[in-house]
DNA sequence: GCCAACGTTGGC
DNA sequence: GCCAACGTTGGC
């Protein structure tokens, strides 16, 4: 079992649009490192939903994964702002799993309550630069977070 | 809207 | 393989 944190600008997609359709096909990522650690995720890994480009900018609730990686159908659809014309059926270069709402915090963890929490440090988020929109988070700071939001 | 940090592309 | 140019991310 395994911990990861996912962001997604709520304008695009935010916890309550989940909250709306239970189970979203977590597609679009088009950075190779984010999409190594999806095709990492287990069935049953739970996923902190984290709102990007928000005010303010932090984490909204917990997602639990339904469905393994697959390829991302958004690269194939020539309509589409992720579609890839390098990326063929054969051999896609885009993954996608599908993750289900589990719940939404009571409090909203603000990235700056993130940057003042003990035992946080090390998390991938807060380091300088950091921009992945996928990673792994440890078992201690998945429980420190869900500690704070419940 | 600004801009720093980072990733990707492509010429050489 | 280097690296400048460019595009994107995401906090502020």
């Amino acid at each position: 079992m395994n911990y990861w944190l996912a962001k997604s600008e709520p304008e695009e997609y935010s916890i309550d649009d989940l909250k709306k359709d239970k189970v979203c096909h977590w597609d679009g990522v088009r950075n190779y490192q984010a999409r190594n650690y999806m095709r990492e995720m287990q069935k049953g890994d739970l996923v902190l939903f984290y709102h990007s480009n928000a005010a303010p900018p932090g984490v909204a609730g917990v997602m639990k994964v339904v469905k393994i990686a697959y390829p991302d159908p958004s690269q194939f659809d020539k309509k589409d702002k992720h579609f890839d014309p390098k990326s063929t059926g054969d051999n896609p270069r885009w993954f996608c799993p599908d993750l289900k709402f589990e719940r939404k915090f009571k409090q909203f963890i603000s990235l700056s309550e993130l940057r003042n929490t003990k035992g946080l440090e090390k998390l991938p988020l807060l380091q300088r630069g950091s921009r992945l929109s996928v990673h792994p988070v440890s078992k201690r700071e998945f429980e420190i977070i869900v500690g704070m939001g419940t």
